[in-house]
DNA sequence: AATGAATGAGCGTTCATTCAT
DNA sequence: TATGAATGAACGCTCATTCAT
């Protein structure tokens, strides 16, 4: 059941002669399927073909659809989690690492945006075992973000007047919701959107020095 | 086809005793199970079954799940845009007229907040020509505030290092993904965490005075 | 019930303005789109757009869609069966009024290939009430043409080693299955093509000289 | 997507117990049914209460009902193609070959008059990718016959004032509408009638002596 | 003479999942 | 470490027909 004991191994992966075992077709596959039709629409009929696998040896390597999902989603945010982390724990001042989380955002978002829109399409659909599983770990994910943006409001550089919640919300709202507007071929690179996004973010985030319209 | 064409009007629900004609009553049903269980997870079974009606009403009324779904949200949206509009061409300072628009989006969200989850989570099952009419509307209310943002631009009071474009689309996302986070009963109400995304937006707008961090 | 009883006189005809009454409006919308698509792909809503008439007003002058159909098909039937009449009671010799009641079906199914298509195609999917009153008159119509056969072989113009009933339906089978193969437009004419039915039909009724091949 | 590929080999079968495989049983039933009903009057849960199998299985085999309907069609066309190509691949005269190939058309006629009442009810229901499939069938089907037509008229046994194309269509016609007028228990046997059909065919065939009527 | 909302049974099809091999 | 036939429940949708007005 667990996804990690059922990793092949590097030693396991050696074994067999094809590069590409059963599993990580079935990953692959099933991937780029979620990420075009949506999970609903995709049928697990539709990912054994592409993964030119048997419906029983995707039974055999995942539980269930579901789960197959959960996994994909799972090593998606194990990274992103490990490398926010890396960036957490330096030693920058912490204005400059908020500016550099922001960035590595935008960066993994632009390199991963055909699994993150699966998530994003598909997540709700999940039944409440795996639904929870992956909860705990996106909201580890989203602590880690806010207590950075809370380090910066203790600093005095990140205003305190919006919570470190809502203002981490917000970015990573803005941010996870790009695939529903953004047009790769557009006026924009997604590289110059990330820019302003985090300049936008950044934009918002200093102290008012007074009330910023008359009210 | 056309909904606006087979909207029961005044004089016709007038003549029925029952208040709550039959298609008033598949629209309430299937707001509210759409924003539970989600689109796809919703049967046309369960909603006739919770409107207590039959199917073949629905499908006297509607001419698939699918434009039962766009229905409930092109009503929405209308009157959404139509307040929009109403505040984008008042005649106080453009400044204003952006906190104001603000506020009525943070507003309207909340009061709506089941129909638009409905939204969030589905949008991307339509079939491609429900998908298309409704994508015309939103485009539409996402092009009138897009101007005001660019009428702020040209004044001066919104900084123009960032493109209308994405300003818009980063408001109007951190409000639209709401739902996945906001919980009722939490330590904020949704009045307060909507005052304080005006302030994050609005404060994010103003021209820099330089640098904002240390690069 | 009776489609008799149902037939607008010509006085009542005469009382309605429109040119072309909903009943008569009905019965060609049906007879095309049943011809076209066939009677069980055709649907009452169907045949009520194209007629310009509301489902009411069909069920006002129809029972149900059988009875249409039975219609349809009695009408014609009628008319050929008197035109049939009239050749077979002529006062030629037995030979010519045989060649004449064949040309005659080849002229008739010419001229109203549509809608014996749509009976080709669906008697069979009649309640037996409907089949049983149609199958009777079809019945007096083979009855006249097989009485005619019979005649020729009691004068001896016609071989009596095969039946009456064989010839009868043998020649009638071909004439009623033109519409599988026959394409207008092909090499060629529908009138070219009946001539040789007729020949084929005529030729094949000689008592043989002889056993037509060694055997 | 091949109805070739999904025929359980001869192997396959040897694995099972049962005599009769699920696929087996689904054509038996559906072939009755079909027969007795037609097509569209027989749905698919009758179908698989009479096979005894679940839809599922059904569905395992057969894409469509369409594709089931067609099946039964092929394999009996095949069936009949081959037997006809090896009696005009003989060297028997040409008029011994047409009278053979005339009697193997109603001998096989007789023995599956079922699967064959199947077709002629139900074949303009089909959808066009299906249908052109098996159109492709009957045609070589058609074609072989009316090659060996054509043969004879070269060699001068068979009328050339006729086309071999009507020929050929105006025997097939008959013969492939006995199932609307012929009843078992009736006066004459299927085989008489069958004989008639051959006498009355190969006797239309004959060149005239003259004009066979007075015109 | 006609309306049109409503019925309700049934349709063909899909699909995640199981299990004997 | 697979295979693939079979399951069985549910799905969205159609349709001829009715009836109060």
């Amino acid at each position: 059941m667990s996804v990690a004991a059922t990793e092949p191994t590097a030693g396991a992966g050696r074994r067999r002669a094809a590069r590409g075992s059963a599993r990580q077709r079935i990953v692959a596959a099933a991937t780029e399927l979620f990420a075009r039709r949506g999970y609903g629409a995709t049928s697990v009929q539709e990912i054994v073909a592409a993964a030119e696998v048997t419906k029983g040896a995707l039974y055999h390597w995942f539980g269930s659809k579901s789960e197959l999902l959960t996994s994909i989603y799972r090593e998606l945010l194990a990274e992103q989690t490990q490398r926010l982390r890396e960036i957490a724990d330096g030693d920058a001042p912490v204005e400059e690492r908020l500016h550099a989380a922001a960035l590595d955002v935008v960066e993994h978002t632009a390199e991963h945006l055909a699994e993150l829109t699966v998530w994003a399409k598909s997540a709700h659909l999940l039944d409440d075992e795996h639904a929870e599983a992956t909860r705990r770990e996106r909201r580890r994910y989203h602590d880690l973000f806010c207590d950075l943006v809370r380090e910066g409001q203790q600093s005095g550089v990140v205003r305190t007047d919006v919570s470190a919640t809502v203002i981490t919300h917000t970015f990573l709202s803005a941010l996870g919701n790009t695939h529903t507007w953004f047009r790769p071929g557009g006026p924009l690179s997604f590289a110059e959107v990330g820019h302003q996004l985090v300049a936008l973010f950044v934009g918002g985030l200093r102290a008012p020095a007074g009330p910023p319209y008359r009210t």
